[in-house]
DNA sequence: CTGACTTATTCTCGATTTGAGTTTATGTCA
DNA sequence: TGACATAAACTCAAATCGAGAATAAGTCAG
């Protein structure tokens, strides 16, 4: 009898950006994030996920990068025997997929990822929605002050200030007030998926603020506004025009290829291309700690 | 027969700060990481390793964070019958303990982490095993521009500044050049253990500077350079005093407790303790994208 | 051909934040 | 009582950031 043995899935958070939409590779009707099981033949769980995301999409996989591990919920309680019962663990993985691909075998659909929170994308300004959700955590929250003062920081209220890295924590509260089901709340998923893909959110969300990982998701030549278009799109949120452009060439990550687009009707912008250069220190912008020179 | 099951292993990177030096928790002679089986008992993974760890050290752990899961290499080409040997899967946490604990039943000691990595302790200086490091690299990148162009990178060669976040990616270095065993390099683990550990103290350095995690190990009151002393154990460098002072009060995260302490010898300095506030956004200091306010 | 319109690209400029000290305060101890 | 040692506050130039104005280079209607 084995003991202490589980089953092992490999889930993806598959993303790729069509018309300035996030979009993230679902099965069933946008019911559920691909997936399968780590075999006995894969070399590794990433070449086992990489092998198995080709398989169904066709297309390969740019950038692969682990999220998160977790159990299925506790078993204890459980009927009879639960030692025969064996675990399931899940490993989550992030994929960024550089445009719209042929659909596979098992006819996968690409769905923006603000289908299933709505209240993430900004872009237009405070979505409609806002109110109600607000609303009702606020009663849920009812007169405890702390529950209070975490709605108002998730959520920006009163004057705080919008955070969009807080995808996964603004998710977990409307979970645990129980209103991930309210109709107009996001669409529903199978078991945790739609939290494993606001984790995914939650880590492309930080990570486009100190590594160059936009490019895995644009073509190959593309205009400034091209690149902010896209990084509005993965925030959720507009940003200021000239100081994206300052920020972006400080870093020193594109270079001109010489032609020019006139996609737009207005002045033709330059086109760009990433230089995958080797990584310098300024490209990598995160916080500082206060150093010594001496 | 069982197939696609695999055997789940919980590893603990545990970290304590004594004496300004950054500890972890180790087995059998400094030569593994505590780890044990994930059991059909357990009711989530964190709590297995949570109940795991204080059995061992009688100690409850602060903070715990999953770091990465990893499996078993390759065992495509292994003798025989492959399929018969479930997989191994690691799955790795890092986790912080207040201070030197009473030992458990299997006779942890903890050793600081420099043992492992001693080049990058740089709180005294360049450390002397530098130069031998960074010129076997050299020898090895030969002709490869970008692989020298890396061991200026990771190394902070050729004018490049010394970025502390990168100890696994300076490990992986090392260990590709298969220099990492080479005697005054640091101490050998089994397995994969040194890189976890790596993985690790790469989580805590990142951490430190946009989420308020050192108070984890700092006792309950403490003085300001105290708390500099731990962060600086913790990243290896010197800091500069009054900006990292300034840096700390505009965070708003630590009040005083109206004692002083004068153990120092000079002007008594007053005492502090963390204030386990609501997280405001201001002590969220990482990195912005250029927002429009529009 | 010309002027309105549109979008791209550059500049400007005050407000903050940072890096690197210097100065002043308050103890202990010989 | 004065040397010594460390704490805590203050200074100031340089760099960065937020916000928006000015200028450039196309298209298109008339």
């Amino acid at each position: 009898m084995p003991e202490n043995l589980a089953h092992a899935e490999l889930i993806a958070v598959l993303v790729a950006v069509t018309d300035n939409e996030p979009r993230v590779m679902t099965l069933g009707a946008g019911a559920a994030l691909p997936s399968g099981p780590f075999e006995t033949g894969h070399r590794s769980l990433q070449s086992g996920l990489r092998a198995w995301i080709e398989s169904q999409t066709g297309h390969p996989v740019g950038y692969l990068e682990q999220l998160y591990t977790f159990a299925d919920r506790d078993r204890a309680g459980e009927a009879s025997d639960p030692q025969r019962q064996p675990r399931h663990i899940s490993i989550g993985y992030l994929g960024l997929v550089r445009e719209q691909v042929a659909l596979g075998d098992a006819r996968p659909e690409w769905r923006s990822w603000y289908e299933y929170f709505p209240w993430e994308d900004r872009r237009e300004g405070r979505p409609a929605v806002m109110d109600e959700i607000t609303g009702r955590l606020l009663d849920w929250a009812g007169e405890d002050v702390t529950r209070r003062q975490s709605v108002e920081f998730l959520f920006g209220l009163n004057g705080m200030v919008w955070n969009e890295d807080l995808v996964l924590q603004r998710y977990e509260m409307i979970y645990e007030a129980q209103l991930e089901k309210v109709p107009g709340f996001g669409r529903q998923m199978a078991g945790d998926h739609r939290r494993i893909l606001a984790t995914g959110i939650t880590r492309l969300r930080a990570k486009i603020k100190y590594y160059p990982v936009v490019f895995e998701l644009m073509p190959d030549s593309f205009t400034l506004l091209d690149l902010q278009r896209m990084t509005e799109a993965l925030a959720g949120l507009r940003l200021h025009k000239s100081n994206f452009r300052r920020q972006i060439d400080q870093q020193n990550l594109i270079e001109e290829t010489g032609a020019m687009s006139s996609e737009t009707g207005g002045r033709p912008a330059k086109l760009f291309r990433y230089r995958p250069a080797i990584l310098e220190a300024s490209a990598l912008s995160g916080a500082r700690l206060p150093y010594s020179r001496h």
